[in-house]
DNA sequence: CTGAAAGCGCTTACAG
DNA sequence: CTGAAAGCGCTTACAG
């Protein structure tokens, strides 16, 4: 039996202390590098570095968080745990956090209010030391510090992390008026998520400057808390019952895009033949949707890593009651196969006019 | 000021019994209905309620940990976090903890040995009481429970949550044995996938039930930790390098099944019209890839849910080291566009031959 | 019916 | 250079 698979139960710093037989003090001075730490003889430090290797001493965190009231625990909070946006930003916290010695809950509230509303003293009484809280608007106000990616805070909020959605709204827009396209339906967000309003403006300013109009009558929004590429599908369903021609979608989000892919095609139109749709995001399945999507997309893991590491900082600084501010990420545009030239480029400066679905 | 929009920072045990003129037992009793609770006469515990509410006491849960010895933790550990398949089960996972008052944290090893092997000792260190192993193969082992989905254990492991297998064969090759495809070929999992060999056995028992023949120049293998598409696409690249006819691919995860239209596309083939594909698991974006994904859908909600349920059980029980176990969950099978009848029934009983792509 | 006291495993002034 | 002691916020025998 090598020792790497004997099990012993943990030890603590009082068993390790005996052993040495030195005082806890002196042992816990070494172990955490605590100021004094070098004034302790050279010898000792080493006895006890070598007793903790081969006893694999590892402090319990629950006394240590106790003692000096860190949990060195955060918490991300996002809006649906199975959603490719959630899972990017996700994937950027976690490299930060773990480099940073914390650990992090993961807790999803699905859009519910109550859920919403409990999260944030259920993780107080965690002891939680900070929250990223993804999409998503914390009303009530944390006495600990939190981040939000893509989510404005009235209160609380430190950091933001923001995509520049003027940048974004330019990208999507220059392409698709290049590509001839003048008669432009935009899918807006649902209420409820953060980015909505931040995102719509842009769109209506850079539309102003690129001298596009935005007919009232194509624009839908996406409702409902239902999840994957249904809202899509609904609100293209109304946009189309309108039937006031368009020749290309800008759509809130991939999902939405492919939502309003599968709509025209169940009205029968070809995209991009007779409609270009534009998504938001870049999830996993852009790629591969067919048509695959063209789009704008979002740095999530940076996104993430950037608001792991910002709170480091915030919980690092003692001084927590820092100026708020926010910090803009760069969107990208992605060209692939949901983008072709309008229709009335080829023929006669003629939009296409659906007739209504039903 | 209302009294919601207050912040008063977290007020302890002592604090509230000093106000009540009670001692912290009594209070205590109360706040956790202790047993002895009942023996409190209903005036006291009808305050100590009042109180609580009043002002807002949540009890420490890092004290409470330390001295019950409980952490109220425990974790999941999955390859790769934005990935469909740990998404999936993760959403399942905190419906049942949530429920039970405990917390997760999650980490991804993404494949590398060290992480693999710190961090067990790691969660140990904080003090996790169980550990869910999402796809991944455990070496240690540990002192606390472990439960795995989809990861067969050698150690550690107590309950194991396993898809049917051999149910999911049958459906995939019954499938295609009814569209008439007789040269099927086969892409297997990574080697470090822990359902790969559980996989392939199945298929292959089918596949003899069913009377189908294996050709070993019509099997590959995924290979390297790359994520996404790419790993299915070359593993099909090099199955067409192979130059040996064959009608359907039958693939390891909806992953590979993309991978591999994509390189059938790019080498350009049809699918369905010349090679139809089945994947596995019908992650999200199975349904909107081009074309759908016929695939076997695995209830990843529910292994999660299932997952944690028992893992909640093992721990409320003492008796810690109960028998092992595994509990079995089924497949469903979803025909989608990616599958069509094989070729050579609409011509002449022999399969198309493709030349090699280089 | 209720309380005083010990102790969970640590850290950190304070002292020498 | 090192140690004794207090205390973080709880729970739980033990006692009355």
């Amino acid at each position: 039996m090598d020792s790497s698979s004997r099990r012993r139960d943990a030890i603590s710093l009082k068993e390790l202390a005996q052993h040495l037989m030195l005082s806890q003090s002196t042992v816990s001075r070494v172990v955490n590098q605590s100021p004094g730490y070098l004034r302790i003889a050279p010898s000792t430090r080493e006895r006890i570095m070598q007793a903790v290797a081969e006893m694999n001493y590892k402090p319990n965190m629950m006394a240590q968080g106790l003692r000096r009231k860190r949990s060195q625990i955060v918490s991300v909070i996002v809006p649906e745990i199975s959603d490719g946006y959630s899972t990017g930003v996700l994937s950027g916290i976690e490299d930060s956090l773990l480099l940073g010695g914390y650990f992090y809950f993961v807790v999803s509230h699905r859009h519910r209010p109550e859920l919403l509303h409990e999260y944030p003293s259920l993780l107080q009484s965690r002891a939680v030391e900070g929250i990223i809280a993804v999409d998503t608007l914390i009303e009530e106000e944390l006495s600990i510090p939190v981040v939000s990616v893509s989510g404005r805070h009235r209160v609380g909020s430190m950091v933001n992390i923001e995509l520049d959605h003027q940048l974004a709204a330019r990208y999507a827009l220059e392409h698709l008026k290049k590509l001839g396209h003048e008669r432009i339906a935009f899918i807006k967000g649902q209420a409820f998520s953060s980015d909505t309003n931040a995102r719509w403006r842009s769109i209506t300013k850079v539309a102003s400057e690129l001298a596009i109009t935005i007919s009232p009558r194509l624009i839908v929004q996406l409702e409902g808390i239902g999840i994957g590429i249904e809202p899509g599908r609904v609100a293209t369903v109304t946009l189309l019952e309108r039937n006031e021609p368009f020749t290309a979608i800008f759509a809130f989000n991939d999902h939405a895009a492919m939502g309003a892919i599968m709509a025209l095609h169940e009205a029968g139109l070809d995209v991009p033949g007779q409609v270009s749709v534009v998504g938001f995001d870049d999830i996993p399945g852009a790629a591969t949707n067919n048509p695959a999507l063209t789009t704008v997309k979002q740095p999530l893991q940076e996104m993430g890593r950037v608001a792991a590491s910002e709170l480091l900082t915030i919980l690092r600084s003692d001084e927590r009651m820092k100026t708020k501010r926010t910090i803009r990420v760069l969107p990208t545009f992605i060209e692939r196969a949901s983008t072709a030239l309008a229709i009335h480029n080829q023929e006669k400066k003629e939009p296409v006019l659906f007739r209504s679905i039903r």
